[in-house]
DNA sequence: CATCATTATGTCAATATTTATATATAATTT
DNA sequence: AAATTATATATAAATATTGACATAATGATG
């Protein structure tokens, strides 16, 4: 199986969900398409890791409520000690980072500028996501054997990697903005 | 073509290298393997976007320095102006983060034990590199338009993103190490 | 003296992943 | 009234990526 797979089952870990649902979860992940998750959701059931009850409903398609089973959950509970394979990062934005050198500086201040804002933007809301969760269960979180305290962790994870993402940001545009200065100095 | 026919051409741009050089140097973005950069080459070199001297060595086998063409550079330099893909990450440590309450507290801290230990090392490596860059090019670096002005700041930020996953990592652990303080007393 | 790591290049089948397409309804916005 | 967005499920086609196979010389380690 697929670390797809296993995403999905920890997800299920916490509570069951249908197959949109879940797609809108894993992107704390990273972002899987519907057309990858639903396919996969059929083999974890045919495999018996997961179970479905189907909900009718009227005026909106009928869905599927997925349920880990215990099978599924000793599955994922066994391949959590295994070693983690290394981390996969493609960055598009990082390659033309390192070729910006062969842009101009207004270019490259706009790429900078428009990644900064992205950021920003991840990071309001992450912190709005916290600080629901804050709410919501409170010491609950510092709780490792509660079913929040994983999601937990990885939300601060991604809070201080967006943090340092807009700084480093900011130290780049540094350099680049005082080009244009000294730029207009000389103009 | 795809982002791995850029960086490819993103490396080319600072220097001539052989397929087997710029295996290494696409680590900083992301592990490609051979197989994908052999048959990537050789369609470049087809569109034109790349040459190659063909240089034979006694004691080893014969090799191919790749060099960018201007053809290449200028594709290259319009794509860099384009808005990049979002980043993709794919870690399975964090799926297994995410799942942690399902296993026992030993397991949960040696997951984080080995991920502090595999980011110290990165980091330590980090530092090396920089600072040899920094011995090497001097003020170089810091000039916008230093063709190895792109690569000092992504490896600036490498550190900063390890450092942080440094501090998150002792973060959590601090949670779980609390934890089994606990039961000790406990028991 | 044998075995392994490194340098160096390449092909090909099997997976993995993404994108496009299809169907259907409700609620909201223009 | 029409268009868009969101909910819900699913398959087919196209790309991207990996792992295995293949070759070959040097130097280092056991």
């Amino acid at each position: 199986m697929n670390s797809l797979g296993y995403a999905l089952l920890s997800m299920l870990v916490r509570k069951s969900c249908t197959g949109y649902e879940l797609k809108q979860l894993l992107e704390v992940f990273w972002n899987a398409k519907h057309s990858q998750i639903y396919p996969l959701l059929s083999k974890l059931e045919e495999d018996e890791f997961v179970t479905y009850v189907h909900v009718e409903q009227t005026g909106k398609p009928d869905k599927k409520i997925y349920s880990i089973t215990d099978k599924g959950r000793s599955l994922l509970q066994k391949w959590i000690s295994n070693p983690p394979a290394p981390p996969v990062a493609r960055d598009e934005f990082l390659i033309k980072a390192y070729a910006i050198s062969l842009a101009d500086v207004e270019t490259g201040i706009s790429l900078f500028q428009e990644r900064l804002a992205l950021y920003e933007e991840k990071l309001a809301k992450r912190k709005v996501e916290i600080g629901l969760m804050e709410k919501e269960y409170g010491e609950k979180l510092e709780d490792i054997k509660s079913n929040v305290f994983g999601r937990y962790i990885l939300f601060k994870r991604k809070l201080l990697q967006e943090q340092e993402e807009i700084n480093w940001c900011k130290w780049v545009l540094s350099y680049l903005e005082k080009e244009v200065k000294t730029n207009r100095i000389m103009s």
